[in-house]
DNA sequence: GAGCACTGC
């Protein structure tokens, strides 16, 4: 620790520090920022009025910082120092330098929206730019003007986006504290190449034969093009003559693979060390390397060794469009920030290089400066309902200070959203529905969804769906598509899984949950059933939090057996997608009349599919529901609804007339629009920009609707 | 009849 380059800037910083309300501190890899800013602050007497916050984007991060400050200041974890993630507290009265995740610090904002027990907040890795960063961020320029005799903020990024939270916080100082990191020296390609997959083989081979000793990390877009490569690679290394160069270890890395995969590799020791987690025990001697990676590797796992890095200047995004309400995962261009900081991989242990397959025009004139903001590529009604809770009067939801804004018409989405689902009103105040909903951790038209299912008597059954829709990828995980009889496998699953009765996933979800609550939560019998035993335990977390928090007006017992019940299942399925539809009130869909396509019934009319993987079942004449709920729409080859549950038409009427009543002028305050129809205070039918034709689609709904009716 | 970058409350 002694010879961290940060602790030469110590007067500089404390000097700025004390003189400023706001200082970006500038820290490159190995400069220690994380784990010495707040020794720094805590040596010089900040503590005595108040504890240091210390926000990280990961959990991991969190643990293992808070971790190394600990063993630095010799105290106990939890006593001086300690952190505080989701299902996990280590901090006493006594703490007063706490590591927590951007996300706890936000919650915690919720019960202090003033953060009276901090004197200093830091916000460590802000280059990141998470969604959860990005609020704290405009929280903190309102806060330090509250509080501006006894609040320090700092905030550290990365050289290329300084300036810009300098400007933000009315051009504060800027302070840089090199890094340890060695000379990573850079190459490009003089042209595009066709096939990333291709000149990736090149390079590593070439480098594989040229080039001295050192692990190679290949940053790569996907599992797909991971695999081919790897196979490539291995195919390649294996023509190779024996002993005409060093062995090598090909070693793919991305997020769904599952622990004991990575351990038949490599034996991984998961050994934790300043902000970063190191996998994977040293290569045996006179052997290379090659990892083929997903971003993965940019910033959650470090794999020490790493000599060489080949960027092929992609990654896969996922975005939101506000306009269709629609999510997608593009292949897109990475930013300067993240070329950086791939080539930094390379020059952590010594001296190494970068080969960018991309010319240097490419980087110059099309990368741009730093990643799209998550803000500007997520559904805000999470965000946007989190900040009505906060209640704050000066503060106007379309007017917030956002270092990068997201659109007018992401906000406009969010209130729409929030308004159907009765969590805002028509003016867009917050209503004690919402309220209630902003506490708790999960998305709007899932909180909806308990509050309502707690007026219906079946909130245990939706504590279950809401907590294993938290999960992504419980069911199956990855795809084995190497092997044909897997395949077979699939088209006629040999598990005695249930299938949600027909009415739908969430049901399937709710089903599977309880059989597993039967088996006292055996993970042998996750394995049994191909169910990702990681997923699942989480599963049994949140549902265990979200009981928590429910139980203060729980109406009936949050067991996931209610014993006493002799009530049949249908009758409790049937509660349970009442309460459904109503928190996916803005997540609704009608089959069309001839065939099984849906027309999504929210103020954006989409033609949509049922997802293949659903469990929804048709009736006898081969036609699925008249309406569904869904989840998510998730853009692919086609228009999907992901998870979707079969919906009563009487359920459905409601929400179209709340739909009719929509404005949302009136919804943003009207503050924007001085101008406002006063008709639409009538209920006419009107013109109203971007969902101008949902009037006379959900007249068409309701006709046909009604006809429906009819003919039963 | 199809396919999953990465986080987080």
């Amino acid at each position: 620790m002694a010879n961290l380059p940060i602790l030469q800037f110590e007067d500089k910083i404390l000097e700025t520090v004390n003189q400023n309300p706001v200082v970006v501190i500038i820290g490159e890899t190995g400069s220690g920022k994380s784990t010495q800013l707040s020794q720094i602050l805590h040596r010089s007497g900040y503590t005595k009025s108040g504890a240091i916050a210390v926000t990280q984007p990961r959990r991991v991060a969190a643990v293992s910082v808070s971790r190394r400050v600990a063993q630095e200041l010799d105290v106990r974890l939890g006593d001086e120092v300690g952190y505080a993630i989701r299902f996990e507290d280590r901090t006493s009265e006594r703490t007063c330098i706490k590591y927590l995740t951007d996300g706890v610090l936000l919650r915690e904002s919720l019960s202090d929206p003033e953060l009276k027990q901090y004197s200093v907040i830091i916000l460590d890795e802000a280059h990141e730019r998470s969604l959860n960063t990005d609020i704290l961020m405009g929280l903190m320029k309102r806060l330090i003007r509250l509080r501006a005799s006894n609040l320090k903020v700092l905030i550290t990024s990365a050289t290329l986006d300084g300036e810009k939270v300098s400007k933000f916080f009315s051009d504060c100082p800027i302070l840089n504290v090199p890094g340890k990191l060695y000379p990573v020296e850079i190459s490009y390609t003089s042209e595009q190449p066709k096939s990333y997959i291709e000149s990736s083989l090149r390079k590593a081979i070439d480098i594989h034969v040229n080039e001295p000793e050192g692990d190679i990390l290949i940053f790569m877009t996907g599992q797909d093009d991971i695999e081919k490569l790897v196979s490539k690679l291995e195919e390649k290394i294996q023509s190779f003559e024996v002993g005409s160069c060093m062995d090598a270890l090909v070693l793919p890395l991305h997020g769904s693979l599952p622990p004991e995969m990575q351990a038949s590799c490599c034996f991984p020791l998961f050994v934790t060390c300043g902000s970063y987690v190191r996998v994977f025990s040293p290569p045996p001697p006179n052997c290379r390397r090659f990892i083929v990676a997903t971003n993965i590797a940019e910033t959650s796992l470090t794999v020490d060794g790493v000599v060489y890095v080949i960027d092929s200047g992609y990654v896969k995004q996922r975005q939101y469009n506000p306009s269709t309400g629609m999510y997608s995962l593009d292949v897109v261009q990475i930013s300067r920030v993240q070329a950086n900081q791939r080539a930094g991989r390379a020059g952590r242990t010594r001296p190494g290089k970068c080969y960018r397959l991309y010319p240097l025009a490419v980087y110059h004139d099309n990368l741009l400066d730093a990643t799209v903001p998550e803000i500007q590529r997520s559904s805000l009604a999470g965000s946007v309902l989190y900040l009505k809770s906060l209640d704050l009067p000066d503060i106007d939801i379309l007017k917030f200070d956002f270092l990068d804004s997201p659109s007018l018409e992401s906000l406009q989405d969010a209130l729409k959203q929030l308004f159907l689902i009765d969590a805002i009103d028509e003016n867009g105040t917050i209503t004690r529905i919402g309220k209630t909903m902003s506490e708790l951790p999960l998305e709007p038209s899932l909180a909806r969804t308990l509050i309502e299912a707690n007026e219906y008597d079946c909130l245990t059954q939706a504590l279950t769906v809401a907590a294993m829709l938290s999960v992504e990828g419980t069911l199956l995980p990855g795809r084995s598509k190497s092997s044909k009889s897997t395949e077979k496998k699939r088209k006629h699953p040999p598990s005695e899984l249930p299938d949600g009765s027909g009415w739908g996933d969430h049901i399937q979800l709710l089903q599977i949950y309880e059989l597993w609550d039967q088996t006292d939560y055996s993970i042998d019998w996750c394995k049994d059933n191909n169910l990702q035993v990681r997923g699942m335990l989480f599963a049994k977390d949140v549902r265990k939090q979200l009981s928590q928090i429910m139980q203060k007006i729980a109406k009936g017992s949050l067991d996931v057996r209610r014993k006493e019940r002799r009530r049949d299942r249908e009758h409790d399925y049937k509660n349970l997608r009442k309460s459904l539809c109503a928190g996916y009130a803005s997540q609704l869909a009608e089959r069309s009349i001839r065939h099984n396509g849906y027309k999504t019934l929210g103020f954006k009319s989409q033609l949509v599919q049922v997802h293949p993987s659903s469990v929804l079942r048709e009736d006898e004449e081969g036609m699925l529901p008249n309406y569904v709920v869904y989840h998510e729409l998730i853009s692919t080859s086609r228009a999907f609804m992901r998870n979707v549950c079969e919906v009563e038409m009487q359920w459905v009427t409601p929400i179209l007339q709340k739909l009719e009543k929509l404005n949302v002028n009136k919804l943003s305050g009207g503050s924007n629009q001085p101008m406002e129809n006063t008709q639409e205070d009538q209920n006419i039918p009107k013109k109203d920009g971007p969902t101008d034709d949902s009037s006379s689609r959900i007249q068409a709904a309701r006709d046909r609707f009604l006809a429906r009716k009819a003919n039963k």
